[in-house]
DNA sequence: CGTGGTATTGACTTGTGTCAAACTGCGTGG
DNA sequence: CCACGCAGTTTGACACAAGTCAATACCACG
């Protein structure tokens, strides 16, 4: 969509020069901790997430291979949300002030990281609405239908078929739902022949209905870039 | 917290250089429609919403004077939300390519932009936490807290009292509930000597129990800026 | 005075949560 | 290799929070 300049791959390159494992389960970014760093996902898939005070958890992002991480360290000293792996994880770290020359350096790159936070952002209203407004199959619907696509976009051979590498405990706490009743929609959605499940794994089996029922919103369609500054 | 240099002072003051009014209850731009403007408010308080295909509303964020508006059109050919407003306004309109320029000459303030995109995705995450995870009680207490906080910035006589100037279906729409239930949970936050009402007005009375009914996180506190760019 | 939007309250319904029990699959250690 | 335990799933019975519907009251405004 954007071909980058030479100079531009090579700054991109450069916040990507160190390496980091982080194993299935373990946690990168604790919730009120101290945050100078940010990262950038390589490899595996990892959440971000809240705990409230009476103990419930609710993820608010999944995060798949080229995302940034931890980008509210650079606004915030603490932590605003628990950063924590669901598979094996390979992350590169780098450090603010390596950010702030990136973009001072490279205006474009500027822009097009603004636009990444505003598809984010787009996503994220996306998912309040839902959960304002939705209800339990519809909610569970659409992140069934969430996951696919991102997975979709690092793997074309994803089609109708995937597994979701997530307890039912972890969709309830994206979804804001308690694990039985995603337990009980999933069987529905299953039951009115729109998905089928066997070990983990998912197979859209009415797509089209799925998406009904979700209420969904293609967020990396529509996109318009026509207004960036020149490469450097 | 940050001064700016003449040079960036005058960039900003470039965008805000043409006005609109916009009249109480007017939309300024449309979910769906084409965008290619972005705005900044200058006078009065606004909200942004989407309007899900069953009929029902959500409300995404309330603006007030010194917002950016329509962000989402940087990334977006078409609007992702309507922006509407809730009492007379005034809007500074500018085109996408103004911005490319304001950011490519002044990386100090490209970062300060994405400082308080940061910010925006920190309390929208916070709704996602409330709506899915809180009682009724709780968001109804969380809406009134941000409100009073919200306009306490620009005008500091503001205290314990405020008029909040929307309707308890509005307060649903935001809240994801339904406008009778937010009367009730109301009276019960006034049963329960949180806060008092008369005719628009809300005084908080008990503000400490109003914050952990509310599970009340402050978003504009422990920001860290000192990786920024020098300014130009 | 009406009239339309908003607020308030009550009675009833429904969606989702809670609790508990059984079942499955899998890794671990004896 | 088997037995055990643990984490996750599935299902049922029941409780409760929030939604729905409807009637009334309260304005502000033409």
């Amino acid at each position: 969509m954007v071909v980058l300049t030479a100079n531009e791959r090579h700054a991109l390159e450069r916040l990507e020069a160190r390496e980091r494992h982080v194993r299935r389960g373990a946690t990168l970014q604790r919730d009120k901790d101290r945050a100078a760093e940010m990262f950038i996902l390589r490899k595996g898939m990892m959440m971000s997430s809240v705990l409230l005070d009476d103990g419930s958890r609710q993820i608010l992002r999944f995060h798949f291979a080229g995302d940034m991480l931890a980008v509210s360290s650079l606004a915030y000293r603490a932590a605003s949300e628990t950063i924590s792996a669901l598979s094996d994880c390979v992350v590169c770290p780098f450090e603010r002030p390596a950010f702030a020359a990136v973009i001072t350096d490279h205006p474009r790159l500027a822009a097009l990281i603004m636009v990444c936070d505003q598809i984010e952002r787009a996503v994220l209203t996306d998912r309040l609405a839902v959960l304002g407004r939705t209800s339990a199959k519809a909610r569970v619907a659409a992140i069934l239908i969430d996951l696919r696509n991102r997975m979709r976009m690092l793997d074309r051979g994803i089609t109708m078929s995937f597994t979701l590498g997530l307890t039912q405990e972890e969709l309830g706490d994206a979804t804001g739902l308690t694990a039985v009743h995603v337990n009980r929609m999933l069987r529905q959605l299953e039951d009115e022949g729109m998905i089928a499940r066997e070990a983990g794994r998912v197979t859209f089996t009415d797509e089209r209905a799925l998406e009904r029922a979700a209420n969904f919103v293609d967020r990396y369609a529509g996109l318009d870039l026509a207004w960036l500054p020149a490469g450097r």
